[in-house]
DNA sequence: TCGCGCGCTTGATCTGGGTCAATGAAACCC
DNA sequence: GGGTTTCATTGACCCAGATCAAGCGCGCGA
């Protein structure tokens, strides 16, 4: 149901070839002129940060391709990935002057920036732009929440589950292909990375996706290639009480 | 330093006997007055739940008095808290007309609501308050993506001393008073409520606590009044690498 | 072509926290 | 004052997932 929304909501530029959700959402040609003026690309390679936790940050952006991770980490290395970026989504805090997370490429990133101050210039003279990005800000403030109850009450096999499907349900969305019959996808992340947002090792991370596949609720082609071959039976592994919106 | 900004930006209604942080901060007295026009207080019984998950909402509101939890349950019954409201939190989502959770006082409530519709109109024409939206929907995200590292990385003892600091901590700032020597407050929750809010059982939360106790890190008179004769102590038991931000 | 490194899998063992169960101790209400 | 309810503590035992360790397979650079 929020990927409705969002689909709905987004649009695609020209120039910047991917729907940039905060600003392009129900946006006028001259905010979108004067969104050319003060926009740039920057690119980013596979497991360089983008932003050290604690910088400062001049800059907003989403993400063009390729795809990010936010994380904390403890003094003695214990990470906890908090954020997953895929294409459109959006990094920066308007009104906040640096990031309290790292922000990591796991894959070649590309991003469309904005400078920080021409971008909250116009936030304050296009009242859409605010209520777009407060929209988007309770949509992570649901996401993180929703997370926080895999994270504290779910099993390793759960956990897994989950992952799998709210990566299967965010690719649907992007690539808009009908999704019947098996969903099919590629991991973006390493065992260690998923073990990282699940709050697992990365051993346990493994044993529950081989223990999956032996009982059929996913195939593996390679280790990262993914076929669902039923998608409510993965959301029931996962503990989820709804359909998955998505599929309605 | 969140709840330095918090309390400086925070503003005494002289009708709303608590600050109400989303609107109140640099308000001026005609929107004061428009308010004033759409206000009313709730009482809450404690145990009562405010807001079922799923429940249409039609106001947005502060607490003024008071504690209330917010939930989320799976069939099974195993249930994760993703929010403590305090008084001067605020509740809702514009532009929402449900919430994901359960809302459930703790204690008896007092709330200052506003009815929805009048809430959002008066937003759509002082921009000042959607932005006041965003900073505090931001904070809550902050919030709630720290609380994801110590869901999925900490032990059951940092938990617990996770939980305290940030009860002492928000205590603290409510009552301002002078923070030197020893910190002192009552546990606003049961065991119980606890363990769902750290992922965790009660009987692992009493038996922290206990280990705790005897270790001199908390002192405890009775089951809920809790001294911490050294702040430091507690947030280095946390595994917080920070000095706690308020005590500087 | 080899070997090296990285990502991953799998096995063996250990342990933190869950589970089950008994008991204590306030508060409250006839 | 005694019974009931609710909340908390403590003990005994168990198990899911962590830890430690070995080995596999594939891509890559020399």
């Amino acid at each position: 149901m929020l990927n409705e929304e969002k689909t709905a909501l987004s649009h695609e530029c020209e120039d910047c070839p991917i729907r940039h959700r905060a600003v392009c959402a129900r946006c006028e040609t001259d905010e979108l002129e004067r969104l050319e003026e003060i926009k740039y690309y920057r690119n980013f390679e596979a497991g360089q940060t983008i932003i050290w936790s604690g910088d400062r940050m001049d800059f907003v952006g989403s993400v063009v391709s390729g795809i990010a991770t936010l994380t904390q980490t403890m003094e003695d290395g214990r990470t906890q990935m908090v954020g997953l970026l895929l294409p459109s989504d959006f990094v920066g805090r308007p009104g906040r002057d640096g990031s309290p997370y790292d922000v990591v490429a796991t894959t070649d990133v590309v991003m469309c920036c904005f400078r920080k101050r021409p971008f909250e210039d116009m936030m304050s003279t296009t009242p859409h732009i605010a209520h777009r990005l407060l929209e988007m800000t309770l949509d992570e403030l649901d996401a993180a929440r929703e997370w926080m109850l895999v994270l504290g009450r779910k099993t390793a096999r759960e956990k897994i589950a989950s992952l799998l499907s709210i990566i299967a349900r965010r690719d649907a969305s992007l690539n808009l292909r009908p999704t019947q019959g098996a969903l099919v996808f590629d991991l973006p992340l390493t065992r260690e990375a998923m073990a990282d947002y699940l709050g697992l090792t990365l051993e346990t991370v493994s044993r529950q996706i081989s223990a999956l596949k032996r009982d059929g609720v996913i195939e593996l082609e390679g280790k990262r290639h993914v076929t669902v071959p039923d998608f409510s039976r993965l959301l029931d592994e996962a503990g989820d009480d709804s359909d998955g919106g998505m599929l309605v």
